[in-house]
DNA sequence: ACTTGACTTAGAGGGCACTATAAGGCTTAT
DNA sequence: ATAAGCCTTATAGTGCCCTCTAAGTCAAGT
């Protein structure tokens, strides 16, 4: 079998694109747990990697370690923490959801003072139309 | 003329919601200048409001203080800096919808998690599919 | 044999953006 | 007059998430 193959940890963090100190910090934090060989050296599997992968979409999406904690303790104690769980992720996707809208809000903004300035510069706007008027176009 | 009014700190903190340590903060990194009375007493005008909203919009989008620092020094050295300043938020822009694009790609993999955990609930989707293999579905 | 990389615990350091305190003195409103 | 709120500078603390070091040991590969 192919997918047996064990990462030390050096190669792990290649792999997954940690630094050997973050992958020993989460794992200190109990979001990841390797596997330990007959000398104690850490390795860690495709599992780890599929495992990793997920959670760097979770933090990805704004999750805090701490929910991140959360949400491995409620899978360690089995299929009965399922709706927990779900009602977990729900959160954090609802705070995502929440986070990009401000973000595009605030974008638009943006946009709207890059595109008053390309109307000054080729002078397609009033010189002295203040960028709170200008603002006003778009309420 | 109702625009003249004067805010003090504590007031104006209130109307922008920022605290006045914030604000004065703000004021020693140089991004916000409030005018002062006689008697030395910080004061803030509706300019201001506005500026501090716009200051509000730019960091929202994930400008860092330090850039808002460099905006506001081109700022003051009059409008021979605006292509410079317009590049400064073109780039806060581009960053600002790769930081969107990014979330809004982990958010997918979080909302997959979900209706994979709804499936299982409602039994839709077979007990023992791995979320691996669900996600492979979308690819 | 030797180098490289792994192991341990515990704690320090860093970056960012605040947030707060001290301590003493002024101003403003009731 | 009294209290609330403002002023100052300088400095320390907070929260988050790492990032790194120390100091000594152990194991694997060339």
């Amino acid at each position: 079998m192919v997918n047996v193959k064990k990462y030390k940890i050096g190669e792990f963090s290649q792999l997954v694109g940690l630094s050997t100190f973050t992958l020993r910090y989460y794992e200190n934090e109990g979001i990841i747990k390797p596997h330990r060989d007959q000398s104690g050296m850490r390795y860690y599997t495709m599992a780890d990697i599929k495992w990793v992968g997920f959670v760097l979409h979770l933090k990805g999406t704004g999750m805090k370690i701490t929910a991140l904690k959360e949400y491995v303790a409620l899978r360690a104690a089995g299929d009965a923490t399922i709706p927990a769980r779900r009602a977990l992720l729900a959160q954090v996707q609802k705070d995502c959801e929440a986070e990009i809208a401000e973000r595009q809000a605030n974008l638009q903004v943006l946009n709207h003072k890059i595109d008053w300035y390309d109307g000054k510069l080729d002078a397609s706007i009033s010189e002295t139309e203040s960028f709170e008027t200008y603002l006003k176009r778009f309420e």
